[in-house]
DNA sequence: TGTTTTTTGTACTATTTCGCATAATATAGG
DNA sequence: CCTATATTATGCGAAATAGTACAAAAAACA
């Protein structure tokens, strides 16, 4: 052997002189990695040897930086949903006409659940949160958080909406919302199953003229 | 050892006098415990020991049954698909009022989604066999087959209905039918995080009342 | 009774899995 | 230069996993 001289690569951030060997990973990237593995198997299907070897980090070295293999799939999830929320919050937020902002959130979605077109990755929640949901208190408070930021951030549109006239009086916009979530749902299930983000934008565009009534307002 | 005199419990069907030792198990019975498991736990995380224990079979009677874990969790898939079938199509062809109908279809997913109480199952589509569709082509057709026959039952559903004139000319049926599957979705998985049956049907009837209408039609 | 046929029961193998123990390596501080 | 600290690298070990070989068992048939 001719030494591997793995030259520790000096990580960047601003160094504040760390006492031992400097890491060779960057724990950020190292957990994106972690992450988009999850989505692309489950948990169940992800192991350790292939969690390493996205990281590029060793076993004990995973271990050292997340905890177990529970653990690095909850910190993954955090990530996700730290991510998603990053993307969609302004979305929601901004001062947008009913129908543009809902398309808006939609195709963000969609790249989401779409990112990587060989393999679509769906949404994590769906696709592998939820199933452990049911034996994981921990998981399952995360996921029921979820549902519900998605179904308040929803339900505070179409309120808003209605207010300015948007939307008819009668409107009930916590149904609405939680119809706005299903559509979610049923995009992030269907992306999954490779159906082509055109049919998903069709299911949207349909999706939104029931929940906003037809064009001419 | 005692003798195991495991008797052969002479399974009741019609007896064909087949040749050899006769079967211990039922085939359609030991299929449902192995549906069951799958629906538990997914395809990876469920091992050929819990399904050899759960069916009473041992592995090699698993194998010559059903063949191989995949080809078990895709004949798993189907029967679940028949079981989910038998109990709706009914429902989709009836005559009744269109809110009523839809209350009885979502009642009875509840049902299937929710039938082990202490740990609901959900729907197998969409907390197991989306995931393993974006890399199987066999599941990932069953899925969209799957995804295609709700759509358009309901679609035919909300056809007829405003043809009854009980919803207006201006509805647009494959809009509708398709936030109806997305209400599928979402109570499908909300269901596996333990959101309770109570607030699954509120979700229902808001739905209903988006999709159908204000009640006074 | 003996043969044929079908299924069961046991055990085996090769591989994978998770988690950890231990030693080597690379930095800072004195 | 030596020590303390933090991380990497190697690889062990016990358990679990998927699939199969083989003999024993239980029935029909001749």
């Amino acid at each position: 052997m001719v030494q591997k001289e793995k030259k520790s690569p000096e990580i960047k951030s601003e160094a504040p002189k760390r006492r031992g060997r400097p890491r060779s990973y960057e724990p950020d990237v190292a957990l994106g990695k972690a992450l988009d593995l999850f989505r692309k198997d489950g948990f169940a299907a992800t192991s350790l040897d292939e969690l390493s070897a996205a990281t590029g980090m060793n076993r004990p070295s995973l271990y050292a930086a997340f905890g177990d293999k529970r653990e690095l799939y909850i910190k993954s999830y955090e990530r996700y949903r730290a991510d998603a929320r990053a993307s969609m919050i302004e979305l929601f937020r901004g001062e947008v006409p009913i129908r543009e902002r809902l398309k808006r959130i939609y195709a963000a979605a969609l790249d989401i659940y779409l990112a990587d077109a060989s393999e679509p990755r769906g949404c994590f929640t769906v696709m592998t949160a939820a199933s452990e949901a049911v034996a994981d208190p921990e998981i399952r408070a995360m996921v029921l958080d979820g549902f519900g930021e998605l179904d308040k951030a929803f339900a505070s549109c179409f309120r808003r909406a209605r207010e300015k006239g948007e939307l008819p009086a009668s409107a009930d916009p916590l149904a609405l919302a939680q119809l706005a979530s299903a559509t979610i749902h049923t995009i992030a299930i269907r992306s999954r199953a490779r159906v082509p983000r055109k049919e998903l934008e069709a299911i949207v565009s349909g999706a939104i003229g029931v929940l906003c009534g037809p064009v001419a307002n």
